[in-house]
DNA sequence: AGCCCTTAATTGCCTATGCAATTGGACGCT
DNA sequence: AGCGTCCAATTGCATAGGCAATTAAGGGCT
């Protein structure tokens, strides 16, 4: 009911009431409340509802519409936005999404799963705890049948319980976690290391040539979703990013 | 003059009127007319020069507070400001400041310059034109003595002539940049290089060891500023950045 | 059903006004 | 000179009201 959702927004009378209004509202959809398509109540009733002016509303709701996180339409009404899936710097969420962009083919598979909780090494790599249930992904994502990036991927089963039965044959795990799961933080790092051996085999080129490592992970609030590394091979992949003195432009 | 600095804001009727203070503003900052510590015109001074209420000037200039192109304080009114010397993902800009904040001695030398025109090779390498003047800079910057980046840069003459009478001893052409021209616009590009045999012995490594590769150009407008690649030894390095799905956080 | 026209819901934008909060600077006192 | 007090300039925030632009939805006509 739209009743429902007016009712769901709680100011906290902490600072300006338009900002008061904007974080109520932001912290709804960040907080999986109003998941995206989600239709906000329109100025007026919100104005009602909380007893402000109309311009106090509308303030409130143009800079969440500058933020990123609604979409405005005259006589349509406010709407959550999806999250933009593509980013400035790192275009690298959806990885078909990434090859298809090239004008290639996208083909991955599946080379190792293994459920439970990690092994010592692991633990180091990825930084997790001993005791903790995760799903443990190796994954080979191919554009054009060539060799594309090389995914090593752990899963946090206490963040996103449904990842334990899912097989991910349809749908790699990185698309299906967009799907599945919500993230408001994300770490990334890049490095330049040499190809392993056997990573070396799986990518097609010769051990200890330069390849391009992205470590990325994410969070939900606190709690760990995913984190990911990343093997581009070769010096095939350059990532671009363009930006203003001040911020992205 | 505070005449002078209201004469300057034209409105280019196109848009809203708030939009059009905006810009108005924004390119006398980003054009340099208005250089950072400079003090912007009261709202009561813009909004009777433009014919404007003031809560329209009022928006206008929130939101270039919000981008971060000005500073506000009561009374004291609102002052150009300084861009941040920092970026989120690439905090790069000062290869000096980016080794001090690891707590090393910085130290640097130029080892090549020469002036005039690109030979044909280094034009294709950077996307130079053929007539253009330029300076050609190479330059070693150490950490602890030991080698940290291996620096390539074009000057453009045209853009900084100055740069033409500069020997480059005390400051690094990136800090002197920084301080001697503007830019409006810049793009990286980051891929994994292995090392060529001359600059794996400048970096004190093995030939063909995997390299980071961070290639920068910038823009005043249109004009081209400067070209830069930075070598990065190994996997010594990493490039961290964080955010959240809707922008940087 | 299909098409056009009108209506109304919704956001976009602007003005005018008032009060609150902050604080640089003037002024006066010692 | 140094120190405290007061004033006024400037921005911050909110209200009320009104008109414009967009467009989904309904109604009427064929």
């Amino acid at each position: 009911m739209a009743h429902d959702r007016l009712d769901a927004v709680k100011l906290d009378g902490t600072g300006p009431i338009y900002d008061q209004i904007r974080r109520a509202v932001r912290d709804l959809i960040l907080g999986g409340i109003w998941p995206p398509g989600t239709s906000v109540p329109p100025e007026h009733a919100l104005m009602e509802q909380l007893g402000a002016s109309r311009m106090t509303v509308h303030r409130a709701l143009v800079q969440l519409a500058r933020e990123g996180l609604i979409t405005r339409r005259r006589r349509s009404g406010t709407v959550v936005a999806s999250p933009p899936t593509t980013h400035a710097m790192l275009d690298i969420l959806s990885i078909p999404a990434e090859v298809e962009r090239l004008g290639q083919r996208y083909a991955y598979e599946v080379l190792a799963r293994r459920d439970g909780r990690p092994s010592p090494e692991l633990a180091l790599r990825f930084g997790l705890k001993r005791g903790e249930k995760i799903v443990h992904l190796v994954t080979l994502h191919r554009a054009d049948d060539r060799p594309h990036v090389l995914e090593e991927r752990i899963i946090h089963l206490a963040t996103v319980p449904a990842a334990a039965s899912e097989d991910f044959a349809r749908t790699p795990p990185g698309d299906w976690l967009l799907q599945h799961s919500l993230w408001s933080q994300a770490e990334h790092a890049i490095s330049a290391v040499p190809a392993e051996p056997d990573d070396a085999v799986l990518l097609d080129i010769a051990a200890g040539e330069a390849c391009l490592l992205i470590e990325r992970r994410t969070w939900n609030q606190a709690a760990p979703v995913t984190a990911v590394r990343l093997l581009y091979p070769g010096n095939r992949h350059r990532f671009v990013g363009r930006f203003g003195p001040y911020g992205a432009v």
